[in-house]
RNA sequence: GCGCCCGUAGCUCAGCGGAUCAGAGUAUUGGCCUCCGAAGCCAAGGGUCGUGGGUUCGAAUCCCGCCGGGCGCGCCA
């Protein structure tokens, strides 16, 4: 049994004895960060003096003797109630609530800290969704460790989650990208007469022209092998073959971070299926829509936009802002009631165009749909210097580079151990200076240290549940357990707020308890009792830390 | 100019639906390995939480102004 919830329904309880006209209060339970503070901390006498016009300290008395006065109260988790403060009921937990977690960490094993959602929805997280005309920056990075992370820990709340990666292979940059090839099979470079307006320099479009000549052949993740011609003139085999390299080289950049998608969308087949048709109709339909100008318009005004928007250019064609509302309509139609898109604030201007644009066609979706999580740009120091991110420059630090540099491990971890919002100095010199120090390390080697006592001990592991664990009673040990005991919380609130760096710091706390523990205290003592429960809390340990790094997709090593 | 985001210790950053919230790492300084892994531990110094108001019994946290930084503001994607 979670001792929150059964405290949580202790105070229901009190608080419906003392003052009944308010037993519908929200009862929250703090985690102290000071040990005096108790293990859970109750500001409900605070919230509810002015309602009630009383005297938070008087209240807060009252409550706890309602608590202390519940039948059974001696045999349930409180040892100890004190009102202190201006009003704060703080809760001891008695011993055996407190070791309770032990025997819930261990049975759960992996699974701990995970929850069964009441109601589990399929979700969908888009993310990466880079265009397939050159390598992944770091940027994209970030984005790919932070969509990831997201998705487990959606998962981890009982969840269905989709990966999908959306690109657009439809576009101007397409051709770019196309007539960039060609001039680099025909012999140009950058700077050349006859160089493409437009055109990509980075070296790789030198590779991509090289393989095309040879007529290799080169396959990607969601799509079927393609052969190039090998003729220069032919753009329709330059387009597929230059794409879909790109393609390749990007699952191989993810599949080194460990990140896998499980479904790709591709911004054609929206035009193939007549998906942008259809919603184009759609808009019109509704009445939404004006012309203006020899073009089409949709009143995004209406929907919180600060300017309306163009839908069809006086050309005929659509603007970009057509396939991406049809793309989302896709999302909802596919049976997605929960959407979280995963975006550089870069884009930060769509999200109300992509709203408004699935507002207008009248078809249900809610206002704020989809969630929207965005990440701060991504700056690359080096040699003292900020390294442009530039696909025309060719110039930046890719994915391949970050993961070849410091390990997907350090990548992984340092990407989505800040908050999306901030923005991210890294920088390669540091981060290489000090690959031994990276703060990922620390974490992993609490884990291998707990495995490295387990291989001393030699005994089995199992025989560790149900041991007595009275003597788990110093100050330490209490911290761990109740640092252990906050895991699930934790999980549940990081993913309601799409905050995973919320788990890396965690981490790094529970790390930093144990080292202090091991140093301070002697595992593999003589006494048996004592012995077999600091193993089971130090099982216990290497289990949350696993379950933890797991969640962000970094590996717990044995062995370092 | 307008919109969104961000200003917390020298540096990199947590905390931000108020109270028990002045924190971590790093850097600096001083200690700890005949003892389960020193990639570790213990200790010290270091911040009027950008700034000025407001709400509140109580504000780093909520509201407004200002200053500083980032990103957007196309019939580009």
């Amino acid at each position: 049994m979670d001792s929150r919830i059964e405290i949580t329904a202790l105070l229901r309880e009190a608080l419906a004895r003392t003052v009944p006209e308010a037993a519908d209060a929200e009862i929250v339970l703090e985690r102290p960060r000071e040990a005096a503070h108790g293990d859970f901390a109750c500001n409900l006498a605070l919230q509810l003096a002015r309602r009630l016009n009383k005297n938070p300290r008087q209240l807060a008395a009252a409550l706890a003797a309602a608590l202390r006065a519940l039948p059974g109260f001696g045999s349930g988790p409180i040892e100890r109630i004190e009102v202190a403060g201006p009003g704060f009921i703080n809760l001891h937990l008695a011993a055996r609530a407190r070791h309770a977690v032990i025997d819930a960490v261990l049975r759960s094993g992996a699974a701990y800290g995970r929850a069964s959602a009441a109601k589990p929805e399929r979700i969908q997280v888009e993310f990466v969704s880079a265009n397939p005309t050159g390598p992944l920056h770091v940027g994209h990075a970030r984005q790919a460790a932070l969509g990831d992370a997201i998705a487990k820990l959606l998962e981890a709340q009982g969840h269905v989650v989709t990966r999908e990666f959306y690109y657009n292979d439809a576009g101007v940059q397409i051709r770019n990208l196309t007539r960039s090839v060609q001039a680099r099979a025909r012999g140009l470079k950058p700077g050349d007469a006859g160089w493409p307006q437009d055109a990509y320099d980075g070296e790789y479009v030198q590779d991509i022209a090289q393989e095309f000549l040879a007529r290799n052949t080169v396959r990607a993740a969601d799509g079927a092998a393609v052969t190039a011609s090998g003729n220069a003139e032919d753009l329709e085999s330059l387009e597929r073959f230059a794409v879909t390299y790109l393609r390749r080289e990007q699952d191989t950049d993810l599949q080194r971070l460990g990140v896998n998608f499980d479904a790709y969308y591709l911004e054609s087949s929206l035009y193939a299926d007549g998906k942008v048709e259809a919603a184009v109709r759609r808009l019109i339909a509704s009445g939404k829509t004006f012309e203006a100008e020899r073009a089409l318009w949709l009143r995004t005004t209406e929907y919180g936009d600060d300017k309306d928007r163009v839908v069809r250019k006086s050309d005929g064609s659509y603007t970009y802002f057509v396939p991406d509302v049809a793309y989302h309509l896709t999302k909802w139609q596919r049976g997605f009631r929960r959407v979280v898109n995963v975006q550089g604030t870069d884009h930060h201007s769509t999200v109300t165009r992509v709203r408004a644009g699935l507002q207008a066609l009248d078809l249900g979706v809610p206002p704020g749909y989809p969630d929207y999580v965005l990440h701060s740009m991504v700056r690359v120091m080096r040699g003292g210097e900020e390294v442009k991110i530039s696909k025309r420059a060719g110039s930046y630090v890719t994915v391949r580079d970050l993961v070849d540099w410091v390990g997907r491990d350090a990548t992984r971890f340092f990407l989505v151990s800040r908050r999306a919002d901030t923005e991210f100095v890294f920088d390669i010199d540091l981060a290489l200076a000090q690959s031994e120090e990276n703060p990922v390390y620390y974490v992993q080697y609490a884990h291998a240290r707990v495995c490295s006592v387990f291989t001393q001990w030699g005994g089995d592991v199992q025989a560790l549940h149900g041991v007595t664990l009275a003597p788990l009673a110093g100050a330490r040990e209490l911290a761990l357990m109740q640092r252990l005991g906050e895991f699930p919380e934790l999980l549940r609130t990081a993913a309601q707020e799409f905050a995973p760096h919320a788990i890396a710091f965690y981490l790094r706390e529970l790390a930093a308890e144990f080292h202090s523990y091991y140093n301070a205290e002697r595992i593999l003592v003589d006494d048996e009792q004592v012995r077999a429960a600091r193993l089971a809390l130090c099982a216990a340990v290497r289990q949350v830390l696993a379950n933890g790094l797991a969640l962000l997709g970094v590996s717990a090593p044995e062995k370092m």
